[in-house]
DNA sequence: CATGAATGAGTATTCATTCAT
DNA sequence: GATGAATGAATACTCATTCAT
């Protein structure tokens, strides 16, 4: 659909609306549109902003998270969502171009925030392993706050085979971009093997944790997913392996590590 | 709309009706009839399809797959599968309850061909190395050689909410079960750290797995899984940390890469 | 989409039911299809043939143009017409594409039926002026036997834009070309006169016809068309003019051709 | 859809609003947003359009009469028709009360203007022959000037069922009564034959007006409809039948006519 | 067992119209 | 008067499933 065109102005909405905005290019308008929006409105509006329609435009969003998650996509009725949302039918469309469209929007702009704030964090940890970590309990933290978005996420979402195709290589791609990096971090600060396949690595990561939370959320979400970052870091540096060889030098490695890798997980669970 | 072609022949007829014509072209039977069609039905068509119900089920259940991998659940059209397997309609409906079950039918019995397979060829591998390297190759072989079933396995599967409730705990926990089990045996054997979180490790396994060939397929199965083998392999053995080599020539390394690693850690939290 | 592939069979519907159709092609199959379909279904059918089929889709057709008569096109609901004829909506569905073609199969076919009745009606007549003659009291009859059909014609078609493109040249101009025919047989013969504008003569016949019929739709079809057949002879070959020159030769002529024209003219009427 | 056009504005806002720019490409307002979009509305908004309401008023009908012609009544959406006017939708609402009124607005306010001006026309013309073919020349002529109203009226004004009941009566029939008036003082000044069927005539003229006009509007309008004028005078006024000249010449001929345009008809009948 | 014509429940989406601003 | 965001009624069409043959 972007064909590289430029859209400026948009439906059913006065152009004021972005004026708070910095407006450097492109702005991506979250309606109908399918392009790139580009406004040079930039002088002299007086009227105020009126931002109540974010509001219900994420009202909607939020609410679609929810029906998502607790009907599935292709079960989940539009009206439904309104309903929640406190709108009428038709409202949804104001917003949204179609269903499959919210559920591309969730995904894209939760992930979007999900994206800036990681890597936020992460860039603050000094070491390859730190940021790991730092990423492995965000990713658990992040879907145990919000167990309505995990359930999209790891379920509902891929339902959309035009989010497969073309959104892997969005934001989902960011994300495994970061992981990425930080595999990469590590390994020039030496927290991590230099000759890894990054690749397998990234997947690995991502599988792992992708996993867990699916697991998670098919259980009913009843365990705390957090403190599972120990022991899968421990997984993740040090492997299944024995360590075979610095055992043999130092017995006392294996005893320190299981301690520290025990540490943290859920008794019930084990 | 009309454009000269011509359409010979009728939908929801068995394929199977022509398999006896010497028909070299390739036979295409359409969903969406926007394609000439073309029937030499002539002669002779009341001897009788010898094939055993069996067959007939299995076709059934084959197409399934194939329509499911290619089209999604919710979008494949029961009609579809039956043209696909040479049946009518109302003839998949003497075989499976209905087309979620048709669903669930293909991961339990094709899960449960997986599962005797794979175990048996496991048993015969003598330590738990060996054993996860047989599991993993076999897994990355066994969708490589069936790209539909992994398609269906790996993303249309968690469509059905029944299977995801009822199943998970089916065929698929006898083979998180099996991964269990090559994890403890492997830690008796001394193959893998004594200390391990069993569950976790499972997830590990097979979330990268998963995850791996969810890429493969998404990815349009355009390269070789089986050659991830050995890679996977020492990841999950030894793990990102940087490791044995080192230690062979410097015992102290290990040690001070487990600090290095640990160090960023909030104390606190451990 | 057309790929150049074969598809072989046709939706829902078994072969046989052509088999009593002499098969030369085209055969047009009133279902979903769009394009020609042609069998060579040729030998050794012993099944009976059920023709309750085509029944079940003429009575759609039927309930189509009676119920697009009395609530026009767009006001039309598919489900009203499927009550009307005694089956479920999705029955509709099997039969013709969509509520358009429904509204063109009206048309089409009963458009069909008319040009081949009428031309082989009027090849019999010998001279063009009974040969307009011919056509004028048939189309006038045919209408005034038809009420719901003639609403259908003179005020549901020009709803279809596909029709209004495609499909006037198609019957309907197979129906102008009838009436060209029958100017140009006309002038040959001395009916008519040879410097006629012939197809300005094919709009003033069959838009006059259509006026009338129109007329008479929209007045609640309260008179008697057919009457009008006479008078409009009248007019067409004699003009409205005083036959200024030749009434200055022959003062009779106007009389003797008044009482003719007179004659047979609903007396209510005017 | 990208055909390289500009588009200046955006739904539901009011082209207008642009009115104030340089803007010489045209500026087309898109009603699907498959175009680029560009806004230069940059400054000083604040000048108020100095626009009486009757202009405003006229606007909305002159949009929606183009409106109409290009896409159909019912598939012309009332948002589009504000847009052409630069008005916001809820502004048709002021002037209109529906939108069939609209379409009822039309009719009857251009066929005022236009009953006015052929009245005027035709009274200075002194005999029935030159008011009728001052008719038929101001009747092609005029549709001929707009072609977007042409096309409503002949073919979206038949969409309203409330339209063809009751207005008719109205302006319609001050047309036909313009016509009827026409044929009557024809008649009596010599023009035209004196026993001639009014109604008929009156339908015979405007339905093959109609018919004329019709199939230029959906010939594309290709042709110069006012040259048809001189023919469809001699076909009025002469008919079809072999005539006058010969007539000078012989007058039997006239008989010979009579008889041979009368041979052939059924006895019976007459 | 097989068939496949018939069913009819179910829903995303549109757009004329309203009314608070 | 003018606006345009919000409304929500209205409906064509699909397709899983059935059952008479």
């Amino acid at each position: 659909m972007n064909d590289g065109s430029f859209i400026i102005g948009f439906r059913y909405r006065s152009a004021r609306s972005f004026s708070h905005l910095p407006l450097k290019a492109p702005v991506r308008i979250p309606f109908k549109f399918e392009r790139t929006v580009v406004i040079f409105e930039t002088v002299f509006r007086r009227f105020p902003m009126r931002l109540k329609k974010d509001d219900k435009r994420l009202r909607i969003l939020d609410s679609a998270i929810k029906v998502f998650a607790h009907e599935g996509f292709f079960r989940a009725k539009v009206s439904q969502i309104a309903v929640e949302a406190g709108v009428a039918p038709g409202t949804v469309y104001l917003y949204f171009k179609n269903k499959e469209d919210l559920l591309i929007s969730i995904f894209e702009e939760k992930m979007q925030d999900i994206n800036s704030e990681y890597r936020a964090a992460i860039v603050e940890k000094r070491d390859g392993r730190s940021r790991l970590e730092c990423l492995v309990r965000m990713h658990l933290a992040g879907f145990q706050r919000q167990p309505d978005l995990a359930a999209c996420f790891q379920v509902e979402l891929r339902q959309s085979s035009r989010f497969m195709r073309e959104n892997v290589k969005g934001e989902l791609q960011r994300y495994l971009d970061l992981i990425r990096e930080i595999v990469e971090y590590g390994r020039r600060d030496g927290s991590f093997r230099n000759e890894l396949p990054v690749r397998l690595v990234t997947h690995l990561i991502f599988g792992t944790l992708d996993e867990v939370v699916s697991t998670w959320v098919l259980s009913g979400m009843e365990y705390n997913l957090v403190t599972l970052t120990d022991p899968l870091m421990d997984l993740f540096t040090n492997g299944l392996g024995r360590g075979v060889d610095s055992v043999e030098l130092d017995g006392t490695v294996g005893g320190r590590t299981a301690q520290t890798i025990m540490s943290g997980l859920p008794t019930g669970r084990r």
